[in-house]
DNA sequence: TTTTATTTAGTTGTGTACAATTTAATTTTG
DNA sequence: CAAAATTAAATTGTACACAACTAAATAAAA
């Protein structure tokens, strides 16, 4: 049984370096006028085109408290559009707009600049990627919706 | 070069299961009513009885701007005392309260729970505890104060 | 030693996160 | 079909995070 300190929790680092992380995205994303959940929201977009909210809230595990205000703003700066669906008037989808996928362009090198700014291998990325998705995965999404 | 695609970001899965740990911590720090950022500064506590605002945020790359109102709301709980340093009137210390030296007793398990929920082993732990903190202390800390 | 620079906390403002609740729409059941 | 249950967003309230700034104390430099 370790003792209850800091540098013997798990956890701690994983909060940490997320943290921190976001903030080595950040000069990158202010660019774009992105914070670092709107570049998360971005990336699904650019994939997808559209997605409902409840969709992006599964993905990126955050529920409509998070994500409403998130989107009201991205949709004030004109990158994506929200419209409620005619066919099931509960749901709510998002859609990229023009500016939203002209956006990209100017995005596209943001991953390899941050790669660059952490001294690790590619190899070393991918399995430690792997693992905390192994993990992630593991555990009961409940997130309210 | 991989696409712009949320499932190529090596960032994502750490800001989600870090967020999704501290979701895992939440009922058992509910029941100390501690958050946890206050359970990482208890950790703190329970190991050095006093530290100045300045030497846990360098601990816990958390600037003054989080600090001063989360230390200010677990002095109102009563689990520690903030004060001047009379030899150095810039400083401010925290110093443990019997109160909060009391709650230890009730949080010493909390870590063997918050593991069993994990499906890894102790050895995958471990290393990747090791390996997220070898990263998080490569970057510049770059936290205001 | 007086000016200048640095250091430590605190303050203000914005943007997440998330619990708890509400509203409205759709399913499911009896 | 009508009542009950479920679902998707939105709302409200609290607590981080962090940038940018301020204030006060101390240290360094001229």
């Amino acid at each position: 049984m370790d003792k209850l300190h800091l540098h013997n929790q798990l956890c701690f680092p994983l909060y940490a370096l997320s943290r921190q992380m976001t903030a080595l995205y950040r000069p990158y994303l202010e660019k774009l006028d992105l914070t670092y959940p709107q570049w998360l929201v971005m990336l699904l977009l650019w994939e997808h085109e559209t997605l409902s909210v409840k969709k992006i809230g599964c993905e990126l595990w955050l529920d409509s408290g998070t994500l409403t205000p998130l989107l009201k703003r991205m949709e004030e700066t004109g990158l994506l559009v929200r419209e409620r669906c005619p066919v099931d008037e509960r749901v709510v989808n998002v859609l990229l707009t023009k500016e939203g996928r002209l956006l990209e362009k100017k995005a596209i090198d943001i991953p390899e600049h941050i790669f660059s700014e952490l001294s690790i291998s590619h190899s070393q990325l991918k399995s430690l990627k792997k693992e905390l998705s192994g993990i992630l995965n593991n555990l009961d999404k409940k997130v309210s919706g």
